[in-house]
DNA sequence: CGCCTGCTTGATCACAGTCAAAAACGGTGG
DNA sequence: CCACCGTTTTTGACTGTGATCAAGCAGGCG
């Protein structure tokens, strides 16, 4: 049910999980979430070639990292869940290698070079917020092993797992279960299939047994089997607790 | 011929393209590469699951990052060319998610973590230090896309043109060629291909007057060709000039 | 009701994997 | 200098996973 829990800050409560904040931290991460976007799914928040003007924080729905190949053939490169943030450094950089783009329609928010330094500025804050950026980079590495030594359900089954993790230390999911707002092409780009093979792979799964996904909603029915499929080892997102 | 100049700091040289140093940053760089350790080829730096005790920096030879899969299957997620640093704020981790290790004989020295910190103090130093993790974080990226998104000879070929490009600012490359300590086995885990496949497009590429390779030199015959093949597009790399 | 987007299906093709063996290379020691 | 041995590269025959192309089918929404 809890799909998004109201009052809460997903920031908040995913680096609340990485260092014991102190009550100034608390107030200044919620300060920062002031001003708010809402953002229509399939929008650019920033393009490849443009100068960085500050961090996204994402507060609301799925965006995520992608090239585009001159043929128009596109690469996920990472997802922005609720709690998620570009790069703390980005403004170091002239010009974006990449581009940020929602998957869904998006609450994010946008902080300045100076708000970022503010909050760098607080040791424990810091602390969480470069043991995040950590997580961040070796999720990326988990996702070049999926692509490059996963086969199609594997590297479905993998997703899933790792997004049963992130989701679920922000509270939003609810048991085995979780909102997934990506279409089978968003998948196929994100794992470097096509969306036919997407498409008869998550057939093959829900045959299995493993999962049922339908409106939007994935359900995991044998997380087990899944993380058995996947070779899933979850100490790459380094969570508190287990998987 | 300068496969490995004398008398310079190949960190030096890096971080020097991304800020205008002071000489006591420089002087505190040379420092911290003085307690230089000696491994051969094929050697784990650091393994999966262990505490991290620093942070890596190679001076000379090529080292990376990879996972194994539970068959024994292989996937190299990163290399480690002179110059290049772990990650800065690897302490913040209990446990390593993944191995770094030798590709080919290499000098190393290990940072401690306060002499990282020490690094980080000074604003200059900080910022190209910073600039280069996320020069690094960009290269997992395109990586991804590599793997993911170009067939076979598109990905061999991006490799060797961002090699060139990073080996050139530390200044071990002699024109369009450079050494390459790799065996096709390492090609393989790099590109997510198998030894055969990268042997087959190899003598393809000799063919097609790509590339010269042998006796682990690699020689760019047709450098615009190459680039084209490859869809390669230098930006990521932040380099001060242009490829 | 009708349209658009996303999902599903079928037929065919090709890129890359697998398995296995032979050839070449490079280093070592006699 | 040469014979030997392990590693790396090369070759061949065959297989299979996943891509391509194209058409039809929901189902959500204006």
């Amino acid at each position: 049910m809890q799909t998004s829990p109201a009052g809460t800050n997903p920031l908040l409560a995913k680096l609340s999980t990485y260092a014991d904040l102190d009550v100034e931290d608390r107030m200044l991460l919620r300060e920062v979430c002031a001003d708010v976007r809402y953002v229509t799914a399939n929008t650019d928040l920033i393009s490849q070639g443009d100068a960085p003007e500050g961090v996204f924080l994402v507060l609301e729905g799925f965006a995520c990292r992608y090239k585009l190949r001159q043929t128009g053939v596109r690469q996920i490169m990472a997802y922005l869940v609720p709690g998620d943030l570009g790069d703390l450094d980005v403004t170091l950089l002239d010009r974006m290698d990449h581009a940020i783009g929602t998957l869904s329609a998006c609450t994010v928010a946008r902080l300045a070079p100076e708000t970022v330094q503010a909050l760098l500025r607080r040791p424990k804050l810091a602390a969480a917020l470069r043991k995040s950026a950590l997580v961040d980079e070796a999720t990326a590495r988990e996702w070049l092993v999926n692509v490059g030594r996963r086969s199609a359900p594997e590297r479905i089954a993998h997703l899933f797992c790792e997004l049963l993790g992130r989701l679920r230390v922000i509270g939003y999911t609810d048991g085995n279960s979780y909102m997934l707002p990506l279409t089978q092409v968003d998948l196929a780009d994100t794992t470097g299939l096509t969306s036919v093979h997407i498409n008869r792979s998550l057939q093959d799964m829900r045959k299995a047994g493993l999962i049922e996904l339908r409106r939007r909603r994935l359900t995991i029915l044998d997380l087990p089997g899944l993380v058995q499929l996947a070779e899933f080892d979850p100490s790459y997102l380094h969570l508190a607790s287990g998987a």
